[in-house]
DNA sequence: ATGCAGAAATTGGTCTGACCATTGTACCAT
DNA sequence: ATGGTACAATGGTCAGACCAATTTCTGCAT
C-alpha cells in the first residue's frame, strides 16, 4: 500500500528547521557563524516566535547549534540537507567503571582508525602525522610529562586521515564528555604517561602502510592508558578516599 | 506524589529536567508510561509552560520521550538523573561511501566486543551465544540463505555478555538507523551470504577465552560483507542503475 | 583624537493568556 | 451492542510583554 499520511500536519517548527537548513547551505554559513534572529526568522517564515525557538532548541540540543543570550544563536557544526541524527544517551554513574566502558568504546575506534589510516594515508597525509608527532614529543620533554592537547591533535590527525569523519566526530563528541566529568581522572597525574612511546609506533606503522601493525598499536596504546587509570583507581581505593 | 518543588534561576529549563528526571525516577516510571501534562508540571513547578515545553523539546529531541497531541507525553526510554548524552549528527549522503563508514565504525566496535566478551565469558555466557549461533546456523540452512534477525540476536548476545552496555547501545542505534535508509542495501540478496561461517569461528573463540583471536575473527565477518556489499555496488553501477 | 564609563539598543530567556488541532471519552440515538 | 456526536483534555501555535546578558553607541574627561 502506498504510503499516504504524510500529509501536512502540524509541523511547522519541522519546517522551519528545514528551512533554516536550506538558509544555512544557501549562505554557505560555516561553524561560528551567526544566523539570523530569533524575532528575524519568525518575521521571515511568518510564524511566531515560540516556534521558532522550538526548532532552535531541536538543533542545540543536537549540538549544531549554540545560542548566547545577548549575542546571538551560533552555528556549531556543519548543516546539510539530508542529516541523521543518533542521539545515544546513557548512564553515566560517575563511577569508575564508566570511564572504562567508554575507553573501551574508544579503544575499538582508535584501533579502526589507525588501521584504516595506514591503508589510505599518502606521503602528504604521513607528513602531517609526523608534524604532529614531533610537536607532541617535543611537548613531553620539554615539559616532562604527557601534554593533553599536543596528544589530542595527534590522534584527530588519524582520525581525519582515516577518510571516516565518523571517527572524529564520535570520538570527539567522547572526549569532550570524558573531559567535561572527570576534569582530572581519578586524581591521576601524568595521565597516560606510558602511554608516550606508543605514539611513535603507531605512526611508524601507519607510515609503512601496515594496517594490522597499526592497529596492534593502537591497541596496546589504549591499553596502557587503561593500565595507567586501573593503577590510579587502585591507590585511591587504598587510600580510603573511595 | 512526590512534591515537585519551585525554581528560581536563570537555567530553568534545564533545571525543570533535572526535577522531571527525578519525579520520573521516584514514581518509577517505565517506558511507554505517560508522565504530566505540560500545564500540570508547569504549575507544580511555578514555571511557565513555554520553558516546561522547552525542557521537554529537549528530551524529545533525545528520543527519551515523544508527545501525541491530543493525548500526552510518554516516556519512550529509562530515566536516570546522571544521563549523559551523545547526539551524532552526521551527513547521510544515501550513498555508498556512507554506508562503508557506518560499516567501518561497526568494524571497530564489532572487535572489540568479541575481544572483551571473550576476556568476559563464563560457561553460562558461552552456552547463550552458542544457542543464539545454533538457531542462526538452523535458519540459514532451513531457508538458505542468511537471516537477518537471527543473525541479528547472534551479535547482541555477544554485546550483552562483553559487559559494557555501552557497545549494544551505539550499534543498535546504527543498526536502527542503518535499516531505516537501506532498508534493502542496494539490492543485495544473500546479503552477508559469505560472513556465515565466521560466525562460528567467532564463536570458538569465544568460547576459548581467546580475545585475540575473537577480536580477528570478527574483523574477518565484517570484512566479508563489506565485500559483498563493494560487489554489490559494482553490479549496481555496471547494470547503468547508478 | 583617545580612552573609558555609562546609557541605549540588541538578543536570547521567560512569562501570560489565548486559540487551534488532535485525541480520548462519555453519552445518546438507533 | 453499535455507531456517531458532543465535549473535555492535551499538545502545538500564536501574540505581546518583560527580564537578563551582551553588544554597541555616546559623550565626557584626558
Amino acid at each position: 500500500m502506498l504510503d499516504l499520511p504524510p500529509l501536512q500536519a502540524t509541523a511547522r517548527d519541522d519546517a522551519v528547521l528545514n528551512v533554516l537548513a536550506d538558509f544555512v547551505i544557501h549562505e554557505e554559513l560555516k561553524p561560528g557563524d551567526r544566523l539570523p534572529t530569533e524575532r528575524v526568522l519568525s518575521e521571515r517564515l511568518k510564524v511566531s516566535r515560540t516556534t521558532v525557538r522550538e526548532a532552535l532548541t531541536r538543533w542545540e540540543g543536537l549540538g549544531l547549534v549554540e545560542r548566547r543570550q545577548g549575542s546571538g544563536t551560533y552555528l556549531k557544526a556543519a548543516v546539510s540537507r539530508d542529516m541523521l541524527h543518533l542521539p545515544l544517551t546513557f548512564a553515566s554513574g560517575n563511577d569508575f567503571e564508566s570511564l572504562m566502558h567508554t575507553l573501551e568504546i574508544r579503544r575499538g575506534l582508535e584501533a579502526e582508525a589507525a588501521a584504516l589510516c595506514a591503508l589510505r594515508a599518502g606521503p602528504a597525509e604521513v607528513e602531517i602525522i609526523r608534524q604532529k608527532l614531533e610537536v607532541m614529543e617535543e611537548a613531553f620533554h620539554s615539559r616532562a610529562g604527557m601534554s593533553s592537547d599536543e596528544d589530542w591533535d595527534f590522534h584527530q590527525a588519524i582520525y581525519r586521515v582515516s577518510g571516516n569523519p565518523l571517527f572524529e566526530q564520535i570520538i570527539s563528541a567522547m572526549h569532550e564528555l570524558f573531559h567535561r566529568f572527570w576534569e582530572h581522572p581519578l586524581g591521576v597525574r601524568d595521565f597516560g604517561h606510558a602511554s608516550f612511546p606508543y605514539h611513535r609506533t603507531v605512526y611508524e606503522r601507519i607510515a609503512a602502510g601496515d594496517a594490522e601493525g597499526a592497529r596492534g598499536e593502537a591497541l596496546k596504546l589504549i591499553a596502557t592508558v587503561e593500565a595507567d587509570l586501573r593503577r590510579g583507581d587502585a591507590n585511591l581505593k587504598r587510600a580510603g578516599y573511595k
